[in-house]
DNA sequence: GTCGTTGCAAACGATTTGCAAAGCA
DNA sequence: TGCTTTGCAAATCGTTTGCAACGAC
């Protein structure tokens, strides 16, 4: 429950708050732009400002709420932090954003860090290409 | 030799294009940001603008010279491009960065990616955490 | 001489910040 | 009530672009 976590990273529970927290979990797709999520809202008729987007993602990043990814480009992306980490495919094309795990990367991962005597913090790992969806190839 | 790579990527040589390329290739780092390149160009009294190392770097990116990283945060670093290929683990604490190839993570992501469909076209890995270097942990 | 290249300053897109008004606990 | 949060607009950061002068070939 969201509510609880707010309340323990010392936020307080406002409208806007939840409004992000529930576009978010509530879409279909996982993966979101400040500009998505501040848009989207603004057409559902919610009271929030373009400021407060940016504040309320950067605390719910801190609170562990969300991860933000950067992929291709220069604009930064979130989606709910879930339960078990994953890394991304992006396609280059459509736009087509898949999320995978893979045991062996990640036990490589570990292994490397460990030979240069670096304790791991978090890592990122995107796979671009373009994918085979009938529907990506008429997006040009 | 740069100049020919210069050439055939339609590229005139020019002074401001060998001095970047020369810092490049002659500094001990080897991934510096846009605003590095710059205000160590001027520092060695390089004539040259900062909108000119921002053309230069985007030219010699598209002519296959440079790569481009994002690492963590808001700016670019570029590197030399190597005949390898290479992935990066970068210290959090005093930004050292190191490079590292492991075949078994390239190979899985061949894999993954054939798996989903997806044509690859590259990849980013990085690896963050906390080196051992005795001089990084005076750096707070 | 021609066309690519440069420096400067202004423009740009994404994000952050100052501040006074409004809201939660 | 007291301290947090908000919206707005202005500011900031990294980067790109328009334009007139300059330079390579």
């Amino acid at each position: 429950m969201s509510i609880k976590k707010l309340k323990k990273a010392g936020l307080k529970i406002t409208n806007q708050r939840m409004s992000v927290l529930d576009y978010l979990s509530d879409a279909d797709e996982r993966h979101f732009s400040a500009e998505d999520i501040f848009r989207d809202l603004r057409l559902n008729g919610a009271d929030v400002g373009q400021a407060t987007v940016y504040r309320v993602l950067n605390q719910l990043e801190k609170a562990g709420m969300l991860e933000r990814h950067h992929f291709e480009g220069s604009k930064a992306y979130y989606e709910l932090k879930s339960k078990e980490h994953h890394d991304h495919l992006v396609c280059l094309r459509c736009g087509k954003i898949v999320e995978f795990f893979d045991p062996l990367i990640e036990q490589r991962q570990k292994e490397i860090a460990e030979q240069y005597g670096i304790q791991l913090s978090h890592h990122h790992l995107c796979l671009f290409g373009y994918c085979s969806d009938p529907d990506c190839k008429l997006k040009n």
